[in-house]
DNA sequence: CGTATACTGAACCATATGGCTCAGTATAGC
DNA sequence: GCTATACTGAGCCATATGGTTCAGTATACG
């Protein structure tokens, strides 16, 4: 779990980068759905519903089962932990580094003033 | 604030969604960087390297100011704070699926009851 | 001044993406 | 059995993506 196998996150943030495939996780956060119910949902074809669930489905995303016609749409499996890991790690360096910068803003005005008592260093 | 700008996230998860893109991102933490520098670490051209920092200009994670010859990409002023709330927001929902699963799995467990899945809290 | 460096832009290429239609197959229900 | 429903798969289309080369332009520096 400590290692980010990155080959993941192409899927991942790939499905997650469509309007649409974000709103199918939405649906079916809500109720698993089928396919004809979730192309209805966003006005497509059949078919083109059923390459996002695919995509959706190849990232882990999106679990389906077809029993009898109907496939059965649902949240996969995956959660999204590790993309949720990958973006907090992120932000803390952003924010590290953005820390630096009110440092650097912070010993200007330091310079400036020649008063400072409260130096967090 | 309760507003998830959806077109955005089109353009930072597209942005998130290559290996090298998130490696720049990475890169940048550590240290400002020109885009020569990028290009040799990554192993690509400048060209190459050049259409990646604009991808992730575009979607606000980094920014540039050319100085002279050199270029400079440093992270940009946007973080991630949407992407995470949306991220969180969709694993909470999860997870509350998970416990309906859970709840199916304990159901399910009067059948088996000798095995010992243990269900996660 | 002349040359090496750092980037830029156009153009090309292969493949992927997001949609569609159309022609199936399989199942539900009368 | 017949028909409507639900999906599937092939294939088309336009555009985007991830990379390249090549030919510039602008700047640093001896």
């Amino acid at each position: 779990m400590a290692q980010y196998s990155q080959a993941h996150f192409d899927a991942s943030f790939g499905a997650l980068s469509d309007a649409t495939r974000r709103g199918v996780l939405e649906q079916l956060g809500r109720a698993d759905a089928s396919i004809t119910a979730l192309a209805q949902s966003f006005h497509m074809t059949l078919t083109g519903m059923k390459k996002h669930v695919g995509v959706l489905e190849q990232a882990g995303l999106v679990s389906t089962e077809k029993v009898g016609r109907v496939r059965t749409c649902k949240l996969g499996l995956r959660g999204l932990e590790e993309e949720a890991a990958w973006i907090e790690r992120y932000r803390q360096i952003w924010a590290a580094r953005f820390d630096q910068l009110d440092i650097v803003v912070e010993e200007l005005k330091w310079k400036e003033k020649a008063n400072g008592r409260k130096k967090r260093k």
